[in-house]
DNA sequence: TGCAATTAGTTACGAATGAAACTAATATAG
DNA sequence: CTATATTAGTTTCATTCGTAACTAATTGCA
């Protein structure tokens, strides 16, 4: 990226890998929201604890914020409006009762099943023009950045 | 992406381009922020107004909002705190005395000088272990995901 | 055992955000 | 001209968000 700006002085935000990924980023998940939102009353952080219970039933608040990467505070909200509008049930795991087990209610399945389609068919449209070899590309080069933040990040 | 989930019934989380560059983009995104946030006093929006300043002054706060993809509320509130700490200075045109022009100050070149170099070092170690011909590959992929951005979300 | 440290999750609070209403200046139509 | 519409930017208000403090349950170690 930046090849044009090599001068270590000199930004131009238009070649800026983190500015335009987060650009981007947001107006696509701005987009989908959009074609839920409204029509289901459902927040992006209270769709992403239904999709990843969708994927996988009875995960722990902990590892809900693993998987989507959300703090643990946006999923205990999360999850208590999902808890008050019926579209997830709770209780807590026997042997530790403090962890919960978080699974889609009846009604959560129905929702879910109505909004993944969107969500895929959003993603679709937005790969319509990649070819097979483009999207093995961007898969492989996304991964290979994800490795670089984390190591970037921390140590 | 999503090669793995082609049944319009299934999301896997993991595989699903919107939610991936999402995480990745925010990490990056917090990342960068923590190297200048503190040290200097500046947010995210602040900097971003003083980034396209300084890439080139006398812009109106409707033209920062439109090549930093900020809105205008936004602006307008970075624009102040920037003005405030005098990091900033802004008169208004002759010509139409609503619209502002603006531009760093001597005190938010020397900031912008300093900001600078950390960004431009983070997006440096982050694409460190990319070839150039992967970086160029990464940049195509980017530019075609937001023209099919462009395209999918309003016509 | 029993007390300190850790862990799961929630609550409280201040800061950040976005939508909508507002103010002031300019452009446009009659 | 003058009244209406539009545009630039700000303010307000309600919501969202993140950090830190808190509660409750569990673990570890003396």
């Amino acid at each position: 990226m930046s090849e044009h700006s090599k001068d270590p002085e000199t930004l131009l935000l238009a070649d800026f890998l983190p500015y335009r990924l987060s650009v981007l980023s947001n107006r696509i998940s701005r987009s989908i929201a959009d074609g839920y939102e409204e029509r289901f009353q459902l927040t992006l952080p209270e769709w992403r604890v239904m999709a990843v219970l969708g994927e996988q039933p009875d995960l722990s608040a902990g590892q809900v914020a693993d998987r989507t990467a959300m703090d643990k505070v946006a999923v205990s909200r999360a999850v208590s409006k999902l808890l008050d509008a019926g579209r997830i049930e709770r209780h807590f795991a026997n042997e530790d009762k403090r962890r919960s087990v978080l699974a889609l209610s009846e009604d959560g399945h129905k929702i879910y099943r109505d909004v993944t389609p969107i969500a895929l068919e959003y993603e679709a449209k937005l790969l319509e023009e990649f070819s097979d070899d483009e999207k093995r590309l961007l898969d492989g080069l996304l991964v290979k950045l994800n490795a670089s933040q984390l190591e970037t990040s921390d140590g």
